[in-house]
DNA sequence: ACCACCCCGTGACCTACCTCACGACTTTCA
DNA sequence: TGAAAGTCGTGAGGTAGGTCACGGGGTGGT
């Protein structure tokens, strides 16, 4: 169970027993249902998560038209939150909601700044995560600005094909930043 | 010279003399005219920057239609780059402009990861910046995919006002990603 | 002092995408 | 097992924003 953790860490650094015994009992694993909230709007967000398996969506809705546009999915060895809220300890402004049956580690933000006490060097493996983030949020900026529908649906399909199956068109169309009419209307 | 470095950095944490002295000597300093550019698409990225002065954009150009997308403006006590290819050593995408005479501290990767080895705390401070960088571009994300033209000027003058007098409009059009005519339309 | 270039607004037209509406088929669950 | 809810395609019509074209004022360089 927590294995998986420890494979994801040691692809970009090497571990310790003992440092992965105190990584490790920072962590709760929780499993969650379909159609469950992980992290709900106007909640506070107790954890961050790291998932095991399962798949989830991180997604903004508006409130007037209830029109939902998803910030990103999730699965099994990615990092998922509201990573705003979580970090400064504010209400949510997005929810995460499981698509399918999920499992993850939770790690409180006690936890992860005893951990980044406890242990600097991890800092370093959190230092390349959130770079690896930040760098696939400006592609993502870049396609938004430059690309039609029909380019971004596949570049998504290039980048992601595993997804395709297991998505709806609709959530899809919601993480594209298109109805789900024209993406339907997309012949490809 | 240095010393807006030392500042910027101890915003987040607290440096001794010795350690600032360390760090310091990892950069060199340039000064860069209007016009020139500090990143070139087609070519290595040598340094990454940390602004003293000045204005840039980060920016996309299409090859074919030769339509620019600014993913970011950079000035005082900012760091800009094409990070992508910084870190991978490949070849820019983007290319960084200066809108402005601008003077900056640089940084090659192999400096940076002397300074990263040397003094490990520094990890810290750019996990900071980089996840506040990571949020900041989850919220352009969502306003991009949410937002009118209009809506989103707003957002930028409030978040920028004092850019607004120092770029002229096809520059921030290029920003919000429409068009100068239909920014020029938007009645405010 | 001039020319080239940038900056900015505006009119006319075009199109990618949105919204609303409907129907058929499938999955879920009480 | 039946009702409710989700899934997907498609037609009709609307609109935000793109593209192209023009003109006038400002600015920097030689």
């Amino acid at each position: 169970m927590y294995s998986k953790l420890r494979q994801h860490i040691e692809k970009l650094m090497p571990l310790t027993d003992d440092e992965f015994a105190f990584i490790e009992k920072h962590f709760v694993f929780k499993k969650f249902k379909k159609h469950q909230f992980m992290v709900q709007r106007g909640e506070l967000v107790p954890y961050n998560y790291f998932l095991l398996s399962g798949l989830t969506k991180l997604v903004y809705t508006d409130e007037e038209t209830e029109k939902q546009s998803i910030l990103a999915f999730a699965m099994e060895d990615w990092w998922d939150n509201d990573f705003e809220a979580y970090y400064s300890r504010t209400k949510a402004t997005l929810s995460m909601e499981c698509l399918e049956d999920t499992e993850a580690l939770c790690l409180t933000l006690d936890d992860f700044n005893a951990l980044r006490t406890g242990l600097p060097k991890i800092e370093h493996f959190f230092l390349e995560k959130v770079t690896a983030g930040f760098l696939a949020g400006q592609r993502r900026i870049l396609s938004l600005m430059t690309s039609s529908a029909q380019e971004r649906y596949k570049q998504f399909v290039g980048q992601h094909p595993s997804l395709l199956q297991r998505l709806p068109k609709t959530q899809l169309a919601a993480y594209l930043g298109v109805s789900r009419e024209t993406l339907s209307r997309l012949d490809l």
